[in-house]
DNA sequence: CTTCCACAGGAATAGGGGGTCC
DNA sequence: GGACCCCCTATTCCTGTGGAAG
């Protein structure tokens, strides 16, 4: 205790924090079981995807005695439980099969970033070792493909997220070639080793980014994930709020909020069920004997904060400036006025401009992350430029900026 | 119907920082 | 140490374009 008071004289803050850990062993708990509430979690029951489950157990079936499964493609909307189910068969599965031949391999193509590292993600669940740079692409499918035929092994993929992979035509033919090299595995390897690939794919118009010859390799078997509507969306969240929280922790209510606010629209139960979880936590932080409307509204806003500072905080200092533009100017403006403030920002700070050009593609960049809007509009005589605005609140976005180092001397 | 604005956005290229392989 | 690779930012040069003004 004495050393505590080494550190600091602030009593307070320690009284406070004592006071947090406190109700955190032996407070009020409204939460029994968090796990269910995670993003990961898999239900022993998923609700309302029975044909979805048995069509995709179905088609990987045939894997258990060693024959090749078709190639299976999943469409749906994000939080339409299309990981989950996948998922939760492959957990089946691998329970199920008694043969170490039979690998199955979960790839998120997003979070893995890159082809390049689509492909050592594959190589590593497969145990291979691969450096994380440095070799080249075919070099790696080389490596991991002498490695399924020396081992004979059958390979189930399962590639999430799968449209990253050509959706941008910047790596488009990469990402064709890709999935186009792993579809014809089958044909220079003997029988005793193959892949099947499970694409998982949130954009419905995946199919046009995709070479015909890809696409009528990868396309034997479709299933789709519609979206939840509001009705099931409260059966979901009434089935784990059963499981993670103490009785009379929450009510219809609130359950419902949640379904109507996060489902309305896109019947998307992970971030109904994400609601849920941030809403009780925050219950639970102050004590509440209940989860109330209130705390769903509280963190429905925080956790739209939480994304946007995240997003902002990890931009490249050059997209933090032009951002930092656009928020200075009120009102819409176009790209050669944003130009020529943002060069003002700069000699400012003491920092070389880049080119229009790089700025322009900054813009879009911006754009797609969603933290403005820069629509191409025509205005005939007077050019062709983008209409470009702040999509969200200032302050969340001023605020995140100031914490950047070389920014942080800037009086916003 | 033509002109012509103010850019959009593609292509080629560079260069620096990460690395491996032989 | 040299050849080669990936990843990212950025530059230079360039062609393309919807529609108000004339």
């Amino acid at each position: 205790m004495f050393q505590w008071k080494l550190w600091g004289t602030d009593m307070d803050s320690f009284d406070i924090v004592d006071k947090v850990f406190e109700n955190a062993t032996k407070g009020n708990r409204l939460i029994k079981n968090s796990d269910v509430l995670k993003l990961d979690y898999i239900p022993n029951k998923i609700l309302y995807r029975d044909i979805q489950t048995e069509k995709i157990a179905s088609v990987l079936s045939p894997v258990l005695n060693m024959i090749k499964p078709s190639n299976l493609f999943i469409y749906g909307k994000t939080g339409t439980g299309k990981t989950m189910v996948t998922k939760f068969v492959m957990k089946a599965l691998e329970g199920k099969k008694n043969n170490d031949k039979i690998i199955i391999s979960y790839i998120n193509s997003r979070t893995s970033g890159t082809i390049y590292r689509v492909l050592s993600d594959i190589a590593l669940s497969l145990k291979i070792k691969v450096p994380f740079t440095g070799l080249s692409v075919s070099e790696v499918q080389k490596r991991i493909f002498s490695y399924l035929k020396e081992n004979e092994i059958r390979l189930l993929l399962v590639l999430d997220e799968v449209d990253f992979l050509v959706n941008s035509p910047l790596k488009k033919d990469a990402g064709n070639d890709l999935l186009y090299e792993l579809t014809r595995y089958g044909s220079y390897a003997d029988s005793n080793s193959f892949i099947s690939i499970i694409g998982i794919s949130n954009d419905i118009k995946f199919k046009d980014y995709l070479e015909s010859r890809v696409y009528s390799s990868l396309h034997d078997e479709e299933v789709f994930f519609t979206p939840y509507s509001v009705e099931e969306l409260k059966d979901i969240l009434k089935e784990r709020a059963n499981i993670a929280f103490i009785d009379n922790a929450i009510t219809d209510d609130v359950i419902n909020l949640i379904a109507a606010r996060s489902g309305g629209e896109h019947g998307d139960a992970r971030r109904a069920v994400d609601l849920l979880r941030v809403a009780a936590e925050l219950a639970e932080r102050e004590n509440a004997k209940k989860i109330e409307i209130r705390h769903v509204q509280e963190a429905s806003k925080n956790m739209e904060q939480d994304k946007v500072s995240e997003a902002i905080s990890s931009l490249p200092i050059q997209e933090k400036l032009v951002l930092l533009t656009i928020v200075s100017l009120q009102d819409t403006e176009n790209t050669g006025h944003i130009y020529i403030k943002y060069i003002k920002i700069c000699e400012n700070l003491g920092i070389q401009p880049l080119t229009q050009r790089r700025v322009s593609a900054i813009i879009n960049e911006l754009d797609m992350l969603g933290l403005i809007s820069a629509p191409v509009i025509n205005r005939g005589r007077y050019g062709r430029s983008k209409k470009i605005s702040l999509a969200l609140d200032k302050s969340t976005v001023i605020k995140t900026i100031k914490e950047d180092e070389t920014l942080k001397s800037l009086n916003l």
